[in-house]
DNA sequence: TTCATTTATTGAACTTGTTCAATGTTTTTG
DNA sequence: CAAAAACATTGAACAAGTTCAATAAATGAA
C-alpha cells in the first residue's frame, strides 16, 4: 500500500530511500464506502490524498442546483482541493466515492513539515502541480473550441478504463452537457458506424 | 525594474536579499512592439518571463481557424507556454504583445540553475504554479456552469484594468463566444440599465 | 488628413444544446 | 426475489449561441 504510493512518487521525482520512506510515513489508510464523502462544501479540506483503491468524483453545485465534475480521480491519481487546503478557507466543491475506496492521505501540518525537513518535497509537488495545471490547460482549450460530440469521443479515447465505471450522468457533468444530450449523441455515434 | 519583479516574488513567498538578487541577475530584459510574438504555433518556448510594461495575449488557434484566449498578462504576470517550457516539445501557442511591451525572461537553463542553487526557488514556483491552477480551476467551473451572459458580467467586474485594454474580439475569444454574440450581450446590458 | 484596415453592430436563418415529461431499463437494497 | 431507486432513452418545444452578410464606426499608417 505505501509501496504504491512509493512507486507513484518516484515516476514524477527521484528520491534516496530514506527521504522517501520518512515522507511515505506521513500518510495514513482511510476507507471510505462508496456514496460517502471525503469532503462536502463548506467545509476546509484539512487533507491531500492518493487514491489506492476506487474512484471518486470532484464536483461543485452551482445556484441552479446543477453538478459540475472538475475531475475524476482513481488509482494513482491525487485528490483535494487545492484552493481550500492552501489557503485554509471553506471548500466550494464535495469529494464524493464512487466505488468503495482506499486511500492514503497526509494532513496539512505533515505536508508543511515535509517541505521543510525533506527538502525535495518542495520539487515533487512542484513538479505535479505543473503537470496537474498542464491537463487542465488542455481541458480548457478543448471546451472552448470543441463541439460535446469530439469532447465526448476523446473522453472514450483518453481514459477507456474510467469511462467503463462511469455513469452518462457523471460524464455528462464532466463535459458539461445535460445527461439527455449524451444520450442524443450516443445514439448518433451507435447507429451511424 | 529588477526591483519590479524583485516585488513580484516577495508577494509569493520571503527570501533573503541575496537569494533574491541571485535568482533576479538571471533575468534579462526584453522590448517587444505591439503585434509581435514572444512565441508561435510549432516553436519550442524557451523562456519563463514576467510582463514590466504592456500587455499579451496567450492563444491557440484550433482546426478551424478559431482563436481561444487562453489567457491575459498585464504588468507583474507571468508568461510562458508551461507545456512546451517544461516538457521541451514544441508549442500550440501564441503569444503575442497587444500593446508595446517590456518583459523579464528567464531561460530554461537558467531557471534550472536556480532550482538546484537557490533552495527557496522551488518553493517560489510550487507557490505560483498552486495559485495560477487555483485561478484555472474557478475559471473552468465558470465555463462549465455560467452563461455567457454571466461570464462577461464577471470578466469586466474581475479585471476592469484590462477590460479598458481589450477589443470586443479578444474577449470573446476568452469567454469562448463570436464577437457577435458578444455584441448583443452587450446590447442587452446597455439597454436594459 | 485621408484612405485602408480593423473593430463593432445588427438582423435573419441556422445549429447546438436545454428543458420537461413520459417510458423503459438497470441496479440496489430490504 | 420484489419493490424502490437510480439511470438511460426519446420526442417536442424552447433557449443559447453561431454564421453570414451588410453597414457603421474607430483606428492606424502614409
Amino acid at each position: 500500500m505505501i509501496d504504491f504510493l512509493k512507486q507513484n512518487i518516484t515516476k514524477h521525482i527521484s528520491l534516496s530511500d530514506k527521504e522517501l520512506t520518512d515522507f511515505c510515513s506521513l500518510f495514513q489508510s482511510k476507507i471510505i464506502k462508496k456514496k460517502s464523502f471525503l469532503l462536502r462544501e463548506g467545509e476546509i479540506c484539512k487533507f491531500e490524498g492518493i487514491v489506492i483503491k476506487g474512484l471518486f468524483r470532484v464536483y461543485h453545485i452551482d445556484n441552479n442546483g446543477f453538478e459540475q465534475v472538475l475531475y475524476f480521480a482513481m488509482e494513482n491519481w491525487w485528490i483535494t482541493d487545492m484552493d481550500s487546503f492552501t489557503n485554509e478557507k471553506p471548500s466550494h466543491l464535495y469529494i464524493e466515492a464512487l466505488e468503495d475506496s482506499e486511500v492514503l492521505l497526509i494532513s496539512k501540518q505533515d505536508k508543511e513539515f515535509a517541505y521543510t525537513n525533506i527538502s525535495k518535497i518542495e520539487k515533487l509537488f512542484r513538479v505535479m502541480t505543473q503537470k496537474t495545471h498542464i491537463a487542465l490547460q488542455r481541458r480548457m482549450i478543448d471546451n472552448l473550441s470543441k463541439t460535446a460530440d469530439q469532447r465526448y469521443a476523446e473522453f472514450i479515447e483518453k481514459y477507456p478504463q474510467l469511462y467503463q465505471r462511469l455513469t452518462n450522468l457523471q460524464i455528462a457533468a464532466y463535459l458539461g452537457i445535460s445527461h439527455e444530450f449524451l444520450s442524443k449523441i450516443r445514439k448518433k455515434i451507435y447507429t451511424k458506424k
